[in-house]
DNA sequence: TCGCAATGCACAATCGATGGTGCATTGACT
DNA sequence: AGTCAATGCACCATCGATTGTGCATTGCGA
């Protein structure tokens, strides 16, 4: 009753309760008893006490002998927008059909805690990690094939292992287009009108940065300068960055690039300081989906990853034989404004939403 | 190299090269060399040792010895919508802090799930776990205390283990006094022109509901029929009551009272079916904040629940001398339209944004 | 009745780290 | 020289489960 007085039944417990030894025990309780040709009796007679006493397997003690643990780690930046937490369900329902059970834990994008909690989990003795976004996930890739854990990279890619990315070149190519031909002919849109917000030094931004600025060039001619803002995956830097633009242009652009539903929160805290009359005008796109912002009072042109897919791809490479790194690129799709889309959730919640 | 080729070095690997005990390498490699008085000579040869082979603790050895093993357990109900990844979030930072390692996971649910993924935790020795909108509380509970695993819960209550949960009811009445208000006196609002879409059979529904109905009985008068209208949180079902009264009414209350977020995606997806313009003159007051959700395109007053406070009231329940099950009441924040808050990311986003 | 195979289970080593105990060695001091 | 305390470390049991091995017992056919 009182707490933690109560220690928990062991094999050893129903070993003298059932006076079998230890090994029947662990035998029977693990469902290797037939092949241990142990009598159906005894097995019963165990399982009953088992039952009896809430015996549940010490699963560290399991793996530090089996070196196997039945865990399956996914590893994300952060957890809170859309984006990562679809991807956290996703990766839970996927684990919890092969019957393991999903650990998700997040590093805030410090590749030295990437590192260290990659090893911690490792050292419980995870059977496969997924690296989601990591801002360093070579070094996480080391530690990984140090221990012979099986891990793959997702959303940004390593050069030491196989890596499922969102073709993001293609996708930035999506959303400028769409964004363009949110403007009619009769009043087009100018070069110095479309500007990017967001992004960082890392592989997705690069390639949604260079495809953003040649899909303008060739549509609508190119201005150099300000048309990215680069600010980092956070939203008061976008803030700042959009107050900076306005207070230097005196207005915003009539059409953004918004390179990731973090930025858009920045754009939010920017209109959170002006009527909403200001942005009656405005086109967005934006590099990620997230249903709530689909419906904003101005256009918005989103990108959906599909999660499904790379979650998907992601298992297949991690269980294939080993060979060199590989980069497998999952098309995006466009998502018109006003879209609401099903997600991960609604798989479940046919179950049990009563 | 090749694929788990590496064993991982154990204390007994650095115990031979170093000429050492075991004993010896453990006692240096944890710490407490010092109070074995070994010789800082023989530690630092060791901890060179130790690097040179990358080594790192095997803490599933070293959890089956001490039984702790610095990890401390959220269990959540889902993962994708933001109140639910805030918790993370805001978990994260708090578990870092004390120098463990958060693990988080979720269960659907679903109360077999969530019993099971306990004891999976458990048996991995967590430390702590807390327990988020569970389904059955009181059956997790009684997981962690057959195995002397300190728990709280949080945003559902149970009757065997402390609890802090947003005040429900206070909510509930701030939102829908703010909603009514909303309205003036030369149009005011009808009792059938004001409806609660969403809930379920659970504590909060129920809180929310009740507050939701006596508030508006005292400021509006009562219409019994169809007030509330309960759809689980499925955006679906939401979607599906969305329809069928619109179906019957020929079109939407003038106001809303929406359970969660996850049933204003139901609303998001009934919009999605019709032009903008059908949806000027609706005010909706939602239990929960999400920023986006705040910029729609008709006056969206939302209820923000303050996770930062029910997360450290949680961590100071768990750490107190045992006592009879307490309930406590964390106050919620009303957030007008066009309101867009700092969450958890904002305190990561400083340190490592570029 | 003897032998052999099948049956049923116990024994003991092992996974890697921890920590209580106790044996040598060294140095200081009488 | 002899005593005693400190110093430095090795030994060994232990955490709970797994698994290869091998010893009894039973039953059957010859």
């Amino acid at each position: 009753m009182d707490r933690a007085l109560r220690k928990k039944a062991t094999i050893y417990d129903l070993s003298v309760l059932s006076g079998s030894s230890p090994s029947t025990v662990s035998a029977v309780l693990n469902g290797t008893w037939q092949k241990r040709r142990i009598a159906q009796a005894t097995a019963e007679a165990i399982l009953g006490l088992a039952e009896q006493h809430q015996y549940t397997t010490n699963l560290q003690a399991r793996g530090l002998r089996r070196s196997r643990s039945g865990l399956v780690g996914l590893l994300l930046p952060v957890y809170d927008n859309r984006y990562f937490s679809s991807m956290a369900q996703t990766f839970e329902a996927f684990v919890r059909r092969r019957g393991q059970c999903p650990i998700v834990v997040s590093a805030s994008r410090d590749p030295d805690e990437e590192r260290k909690t990659a090893e911690t989990l490792i050292s419980y003795s995870i059977e496969e990690l997924f690296v989601v976004g990591a801002t360093d996930p070579d070094g996480v890739n080391d530690v990984c094939r140090a221990a012979g854990i099986r891990h793959v990279n997702i959303d940004l890619p390593g050069t030491k292992a196989h890596s499922v990315i969102s073709d993001n070149y293609e996708g930035a190519r999506l959303l400028t287009e769409a964004i363009i031909a949110r403007f009619g002919p009769e009043d087009p849109l100018q070069p110095d009108e479309l500007c990017l917000f967001g992004g960082r030094d890392d592989h997705a931004s690069r390639e949604r940065i260079a495809s953003f600025q040649k899909t303008k060039t060739v549509l609508l001619g190119s201005n150099t300068e300000g048309e990215v803002q680069s600010t980092g995956y956070s939203p008061e830097m976008t803030l700042g960055a959009f107050e900076k633009f306005y207070a230097t242009h005196g207005k915003l652009p009539r059409a953004l690039f918004v390179n990731s539903s973090i930025n858009m929160e920045g754009l939010l805290r920017f209109m959170a300081r002006r009527p909403a009359s200001a942005f009656t005008n405005l086109v967005v796109g934006c590099y990620d989906y997230d249903p709530f912002a689909s419906f904003l009072p101005f256009p918005v042109i989103m990108i959906r990853q599909d999660i499904e897919t790379m979650i998907a791809k992601a298992f297949e490479l991690s269980n294939q034989p080993p060979s060199p790194p590989q980069t497998l690129l999952v098309q995006p799709e466009l998502v018109q404004p006003r879209s609401a889309l099903k997600g991960p959730l609604d798989s479940l919640s046919n179950k049990n939403s009563a």
